[in-house]
DNA sequence: ACGATATTTCGTCCTAACGCGAACTATAGA
DNA sequence: TCTATAGTTCGCGTTAGGACGAAATATCGT
């Protein structure tokens, strides 16, 4: 029962939707998910561990980069088919679109660029 | 997006997880489900219009009587396909029996009876 | 080893959500 | 029409969740 509100939780909050939304075309890094989603990296974070814990995204660290992706094989069949239902259900709204797009101009810039910038700040 | 996260934060309670399942075995009315819930009657009625707002239980008004079930036909496709990944995801969950014969002794006593005890608290 | 950098954890503020009892609405029955 | 009763709405206190910046952690490059 725990494990369903962990993840009905999870998806509760449209910030952490959109990520999932952003992992459909392959893994990215947190620093691209922080611009994407245009909030501070520690809330990013979160959102994501949030994610994790709830068996949604997968993570691969590599050096002092962190990958996140959406679960494959490992996934758990809950979570598969609540992904599959998150993806047809929400997959034609304006918001899921207008996502793709910013992402797509996001991917051209470097990752490294990007961390530089989110430094900054 | 909206839509989606309605239903998700409908069922990212666990109270309210519980009535759905109460309501697997068919309708009950408002008194029922707040002596199954342990909890008053403003604080169970608020759970059942989140759940309704989500598209997640029906209603139907008979005199004073409000019975609450679960959407037949009329609930969209989105709707249906996440309460059936609810049953099968928690089916087996250690509460989801304790409460079954817990329900199973509420649906022994009158109705009618139920809502004088409740008063009197 | 040292400084730079990518990410997470921590402390805090603010808003949203859950809980309750009291007041309100609506309907049944005398 | 008056009263009793089933539910809902309202107001409020308490708790959980989301946001941030600063500090901590981990790893790369020199």
């Amino acid at each position: 029962m725990r494990d369903l509100t962990d993840i009905t939780g999870a998806l509760a909050d449209e910030s952490r939707v959109r990520l999932l939304f952003a992992l459909r075309g392959g893994e990215l890094c947190a620093c691209q998910l922080v611009e994407f989603l245009d909030l501070a990296g520690s809330t990013v974070s979160k959102h994501l561990s949030i994610l994790h814990r709830a068996g949604l995204v997968a993570t691969r660290k590599k050096g002092r980069w962190v990958y996140y992706s959406l679960p494959g094989r490992q996934a758990s069949p809950m979570a598969r088919s609540i992904l599959a239902w998150v993806f047809r259900s929400a997959g034609k709204a304006p918001r899921v679109a207008e996502d793709a797009l910013r992402l797509k101009k996001i991917l051209t810039i470097d990752p490294a660029e990007l961390c530089k910038r989110q430094c900054r700040k």
